[in-house]
RNA sequence: GGUCUCGUAGCUCAGCUGGAUAGAGCAACGGACUUCUAAUCCGUAGGUCGAAGGUUCGAAUCCUUCCGAGAUCACCA
């Protein structure tokens, strides 16, 4: 249950019982109506500012419909009381038999609470990281590959159907560039000495694929053209690079459920890209033409030429795009919108994709590309998600891939483990970009998120599985059995705090799901962990609030029912994240 | 120069897509360990939300213009 739309539901019955009285007018709409926690807490738990947005349908000032609504809120048994304040809002206390509920609703279903129908089964498709398949992956695809994956869990967990597609570049001039190096490290493997051209990919990685080249072909392609083992080695090199790039993956717990070939598109029985071109040709939307200079850049070989365009201006873009290069072949965007459109053609009206903030620039001509190709149905979100710089005990690491001195997504996994690099990643809004500290992000204190939730995580375990049968042997605890548990012995602040955190669990989700920010289930997971820590933390002080209470089984019951939801909704709210709730640290 | 993102406490960042007196962690200062895991907690102090206008009952949030940081800029991917 969300307790927001819960709320809002009553909210809204209050003033459908207005309109039969004639006090709301029929034509009132419902809009703009926010239930929410307020900032304050003297302004109880849920506050309203439904009078406000709706007293132009009642003609009333907002504060005399105010009171007309709180009128009809005062008796419902959820409620305690009714306040009006300020320029009209409404607050509401809400009784504490309310929020004990929310206890067992968790515990009778912990995997359940907090999914929601928000998603209605809709299906989404979600592109993410799509990094080119000529090298293992580096750092920099990190970000974006957590980003992605944690995306699709949250909206899975929020009721869409999320299809995780990987879109390989396995098309464009660097896939040639690929198999010539590859073909290099063959020839090596021959035993031929070899030098690396500039232009080239001269990364060891290649050495076991032109190894692997060598033991399969022997000396057949020794010396000769290049026409006879270009697409040989070329399959076989992007098959070689993709299986590396899906095993980095699998050391975040990333994976997918397409991996979408360009090269698909114009290979085979039919040119989709061209297939896509002529049909928006037929409509006028592609056109051949010239595009004027770019504004204000000075550009010394700016070659005016006609070239065939797609009118993206008509859909928002800055200036119309080429879709065909001067040798003939397609750009990178005439393939990737012929891709969009199959996209949408299997039925994803809904599509997300994620991109590193160097391809911001591509956003505008992208979505006026879905726009042409979806008739204006299908929708498209782009993510940025902003770079990511690397420190060691605050010293920047210069990368250069000429100096080999870029970072492996391994060599990060390796030294500080998935769960830290999964879950710093995601504590930080994705378009904001990111530092992360080699030295830092180990390093067991509070300010240290990942740590403090998952050691949060193992207190509350420690607590039901460890310290409850050494402390009280015969007390025996089921948190799937509370019928004779009565909750109502939880009475401190500090306890109902933490089960009111609980209660903000569903609607964190919804909200995160919706506006594509998994970075709210991160900080929601802090808040929780830092409501626990201090409940727990006054037991030290105060031995009667602790949640084992040797003399007294009821009262241990009743916390450790509460204990039990914390654990579920923690353990919950990091699988979302995709990373493990540790028993014990 | 165009476009996009960002600018919130000394530092790192949240701020629930317009709500009430702007929050957290770190750093600073003062406290709590014969403990249910101190990898924790409590308290104090700290702000012209980059600047100026505008929109309205109400703006950190939306619009415009500036300032500053980063990314990107025909025919790469």
């Amino acid at each position: 249950m969300n307790v927001f739309s819960h709320f809002e539901g009553i909210i809204l019955d209050a003033v459908t019982q207005l309109q039969s009285e004639g006090v709301m007018s029929p034509d009132m709409v419902w809009k703009g109506v926010s239930v929410e926690t307020p900032r304050d807490e003297s302004h109880g738990d849920i506050s309203t500012n439904v009078a406000m947005v709706l007293a132009r349908f009642a003609k009333m000032k907002p504060r005399d419909l105010a009171q007309k609504v709180a009128e009809k809120l005062e008796s419902h048994s959820d409620i305690d009381k009714v306040d009006i304040a300020g320029p009209g809002f409404i607050n509401l206390t809400i009784g504490k038999a309310f929020w004990l509920q929310i206890i067992p609703l968790i515990l009778d279903a912990p995997t359940k609470y907090g999914r929601s129908e928000a998603g209605r089964g809709q299906k989404v498709n979600l592109e993410f990281v799509s990094a080119n398949p000529t090298g293992p992956m580096h750092v920099g695809h990190c970000r974006g590959a957590i980003f992605g994956d944690a995306l699709a869990r949250l909206l899975e967990f929020a009721g869409y159907d999320v299809t995780r597609e990987y879109y390989i570049n396995d098309a464009g001039n660097q896939v040639n560039v690929l198999a010539r190096s590859a073909y290099l490290r063959y020839c090596e493997a021959a035993g031929q000495s070899i030098e690396i051209p500039e232009g080239l990919y001269p990364g060891d990685y290649l050495k076991p694929v032109g190894q692997a080249l060598f033991e399969k072909y022997g000396d057949n392609y020794l010396g000769k053209d290049e026409a006879e083992w270009l697409a040989l080695f070329k399959d076989f090199s992007i098959d070689a690079m993709m299986d590396m790039i899906r095993d980095d993956l699998k050391a975040l717990d990333i994976s997918f459920d397409v991996y979408f070939s360009e090269r698909s598109l114009i290979q085979g029985e039919k040119d989709v890209v061209r297939a896509t071109i002529t049909e928006l040709q037929e409509r006028g939307i592609v056109y051949e033409g010239t595009l004027p200079p770019p504004k204000g850049k000075l550009l010394e070989d700016w070659d005016e030429r006609e070239q065939t365009l797609f009118r993206s201006t008509d859909y928002g873009d800055d200036v119309d795009r080429a879709l065909v290069k001067s040798d003939g072949s397609y750009t990178y965007f005439a393939s990737d919108m012929a891709y969009h459109r199959d996209k949408f053609d299997r039925g994803f009206g809904q599509m997300i994709d994620v991109w590193g903030a160097d391809h911001s620039g591509y956003i505008k001509r992208m979505k006026a590309a879905v726009k042409a190709l979806s008739d204006d149905k299908g929708t498209l979100d782009v993510k940025i998600v902003q770079l990511v710089n690397l420190f060691r005990d605050g010293q920047p690491l210069k990368m250069s891939k000429r100096a080999g001195t870029f970072v492996t997504l391994r060599e990060v996994v390796d030294e500080v483990g998935k769960d830290v690099v999964r879950f710093m990643m995601l504590y930080r809004k994705n378009d904001a970009a990111l530092d992360f500290d080699f030295a830092k992000v180990v390093e067991n204190k509070r300010e240290n998120p990942v740590y403090y939730v998952q050691y949060t995580h193992a207190r509350t375990q420690s607590v039901l599985h460890r310290k409850l049968p050494e402390m009280m042997p015969d007390m025996t605890f089921d948190p799937q059995n509370l019928d004779s548990v009565d909750l109502g012995l939880l009475t401190d602040e500090a306890e109902i705090a933490v089960i009111k955190c609980l209660a903000q669990y569903p609607k964190t989700v919804e909200s995160a799901a919706l506006m594509h920010e998994p970075h709210r289930i991160a900080f929601y997971l802090n808040d929780l962990a830092s409501n626990f820590n201090s409940l727990y933390n006054k037991g030290t002080d105060i031995p009667h609030l602790r949640f084992i209470s040797g003399d007294n089984k009821q009262l241990t019951a009743a916390r450790l029912a509460m204990v039990a939801a914390t654990a579920a909704v923690i353990s919950s709210g990091l699988q979302i994240l995709g990373v493990e709730p540790v028993d014990e640290m």
